[in-house]
DNA sequence: CTGTAGACTTCTGTATACAGTCGTGTGCCA
DNA sequence: TGGCACACGACTGTATACAGAAGTCTACAG
């Protein structure tokens, strides 16, 4: 829908608008090449996203997340995507089952040494998993989330042997959603995720002293 | 932060703005005597809150809920509500419990039959407990998910009985989490959820006829 | 030298005007 | 009489101008 809001929002994500730059409406306006009302709406958008944040100042920058945040974002996430796979497994349809296999497939191709949209393949894989809960709200709020966490680098796809586990997982995955196993689908997607987590949060702990990529 | 935003929100949520009613902005800003401006930020923001929604021809709608999605909201509030019992068994603050205790008091003293504020002080006593849980983008999920369900009446809370129930599990919910036991205390915030879905869904059905409570 | 007051600068909030798009209705032609 | 085209109207998206709040800097006085 929004056309600068969408690019603001990959702009964060990707890094070139800088965490803890203050964000002036003006200055943006200027830097877009468009006028102060569309940022404002953008911002305000982001705002809710969880992307940018108020100062008690009144001055709004891109968010930063100590590890402690990120920590709370992956615990919520768990529960989340646990609850999808749950309900995945008593909701799914036909086409639900296809479509995880369909992407895990895509991914099982990809060379994770070469390729470089391991984590989009990998989010279309979470997408599909999401969608087959049928759950609105909760595809929705699992979608905000994940637009949270995925403002830093994706780098624990490239871990020597992460890709192939992950794609096995899915497998086990899949095949408990297919057999309408709820409980045992809940467990293996918290697990999956619980991975992710201390994968990521290592990655993130390593990186502090490097203040470009916080 | 934005008086109109609020306005509206609460306009929403008590039914002064008709649920299915086109918000067209020029027809708003002359209800709220302002200009369009401010009318977009609010209506932008209430659609993220999810309480209106885009319809493909363009116009914005206060969404209409159908049983079907009221059913999901409530699975999803389950899961977070647990989640956040959990956590707060194995984060809380002395603080925290002091809090919970006393919001509970207050609603003890409360007589069901002739408060007018047990929907406030019920919400008071949860948002205690997601305080507690100290996973600030629960916090904000949950609150997120309250506005959506706020939107329609809280007749359950005077059901014979009721009331006297949820203070007694708010008790042993408590006590859980003073102890610092998780599982007890997400068990005991699940099925309380599951209690409070099952018996606003009976109402909701029950009130499907009537097109002026939906 | 330090504290306070006042003005200037800067930013956000709001109003309004203009442009573009989309749907609908009417009129004309086949 | 039916279909197509053109025009008008209504609504949203965008730009810009104006107002008000708040912070900062400087100057003057004690």
């Amino acid at each position: 829908m929004n056309q600068l809001y969408l690019t603001m929002r990959q702009d964060i994500i990707e890094g070139r608008l800088q965490v803890g730059e203050q964000l002036i409406e003006t200055t943006i306006a200027q830097r877009y090449q468009v006028s102060r009302t569309p940022v404002r709406e953008a911002l305000r958008r982001l705002e809710q996203d969880g992307l940018v944040e108020r100062s008690p100042r009144g001055g709004i920058r891109v968010k930063v997340w100590t590890a402690d945040e990120m920590f709370d974002l992956y615990e919520l996430r768990i529960i989340l995507e646990s609850g999808a796979a749950r309900w995945a497994a008593e909701r799914k349809t036909r086409l639900d089952v296809i479509r995880l296999r369909q992407t895990n497939e895509e991914m099982r191709k990809l060379d994770p040494a070469v390729a470089n949209n391991l984590r989009d393949v990998n989010l279309a894989f979470h997408e599909a998993l999401w969608r087959a809960s049928h759950n609105a709200p909760l595809i929705d709020t699992l979608g905000r989330l994940q637009r949270q966490i995925m403002r830093h680098p994706a780098s624990t796809l490239k871990h020597p042997g992460r890709w192939a586990a992950i794609v096995q997982e899915h497998d086990r995955l899949i095949e408990a959603i297919e057999r309408g196993d709820g409980e045992r689908a809940a467990n293996i997607a918290g697990e999956h995720m619980t991975e992710a987590r201390d994968l990521r949060l290592a990655n993130y702990l390593a990186d502090q002293d490097k203040p470009n990529l916080a």
